[in-house]
DNA sequence: TAGATTGTTAATCGATTAACAATC
DNA sequence: TAGATTGTTAATCGATTAACAATC
């Protein structure tokens, strides 16, 4: 069982903050124990999907009970990196930006925002959401003195190549863009898209394939 | 060529979002006609994959010159299904909620964004970036009223099973998910999960095996 | 042991890609 | 015609799923 060699598909990956969220809640109800027809029912895929993808992580289940919730919680949240915390900073304080700031949902993920970077004057020096508002123009200094590793591009998209190639200067490692563009980056830095437009016409697609 | 039968991968559905990005940016700039190849390199796809999803939609290139941008993106616009102007609500005025509520890149893709529905007695009757503030107890009256066919869910987890519960009951036809659990609905219903958590953790999943 | 559910296999299904004939 | 790029084929690759032996 050579960790640097287990292949685990993307598809899996992807799935896995499904799996997160599922035994979350059975945690909070006090349910200790689940089988994988029980969470596959609940999240909409099949019980031999969820078994596959729990298989490359090695045997988490007892065969004719389940799977303990604890248990595999705390190996998911292994798997994903969630053990240590990540502190991010958020580029663009607008109306984006200042949600993402007071979100919780981060905070309760183990990912610390510590700051906001901005060009208006008007918000530099404030402090939105408990968290201070930076010049853009201390990105440098600041990510070296507070530890920053991911940056969350809320910029609008005109500007976001420019703030992305700041940021990499700046010695992140990691890009959260909000921003409808896709970033030309040096491959070392790892950059996860949020276009919420995407999203959103998806769902337009098939209501008017259903409606017309 | 009946337009009924043509079945599009979900795949390829899911990178029109993507495509339309890319081709607005082309018209943007005054390019009028575009290779695959172009498309692919700015979209870091191959160019196969960009002929492949495209050929579903019937022959829409010029061999030996490329794409004609604006007809393509007509043409993918309306596979899209964004000729028709859609209404939407948001459910739940919080941060999400406001920030979305103001959010321009909506009213360009042709999403109009009619009423808000909160249960904060201080927020009943204002308007914020000029949507109205609506009580929830009128969300069926509104709905019928207003038009309204997508419900945007910008509630707490622990709100959002209940909260799209009365969003059936009062006659939309589809739900764009922000909180991070999954919806029991009527399967006419369209759910579109938009989990900014999932988003950032297979982020943090890559940055870990990375760094460790 | 009997009942239940996992972990794994193997078949199936769907998506991607290289290559090239068609054709502008 | 010569050069270029599409649209399509067929091979490859990866993901999903039904079925069942392993085993609690």
């Amino acid at each position: 069982m050579e960790e640097g060699l287990v292949v685990i598909p993307k598809a899996t990956v992807s799935r896995l903050p499904l799996y997160l969220q599922a035994l979350t809640e059975y945690d909070h109800l006090g349910i200790t124990l689940v089988s994988s027809e029980e969470i596959a029912q609940k999240l909409g895929i099949t019980s031999s999907q969820l078994r596959k993808d729990l298989s490359y992580f090695g045997g988490l289940g007892i065969r004719g009970a389940g799977y303990d919730v604890a248990c595999l919680l705390g190996r998911i949240k292994e798997i994903l990196g969630m053990q240590k915390k990540r502190r991010l900073a958020i580029i663009g304080a607008g109306k984006l930006g200042t949600a993402l700031a007071g979100y919780r949902g981060l905070q309760q993920h183990g990912l610390e925002v510590k700051a906001l970077f901005e060009i208006d004057k008007g918000k530099i020096g404030t402090a939105i959401a408990g968290v201070p508002v930076y010049p853009l123009a201390e990105l440098h200094a600041q990510t070296a003195r507070l530890g920053l590793e991911i940056a969350v591009l809320t910029v609008p998209a005109a500007a976001a190549q420019k703030v992305a190639d700041l940021v990499v200067e700046a010695g992140f490692k990691a890009i959260w863009n909000f921003a409808p563009i896709r970033l030309e980056v040096p491959e070392n830095i790892i950059v996860q898209y949020e276009d919420l437009v995407a999203g959103v016409l998806t769902l337009v697609h098939h209501l008017s394939r259903k409606l017309g």
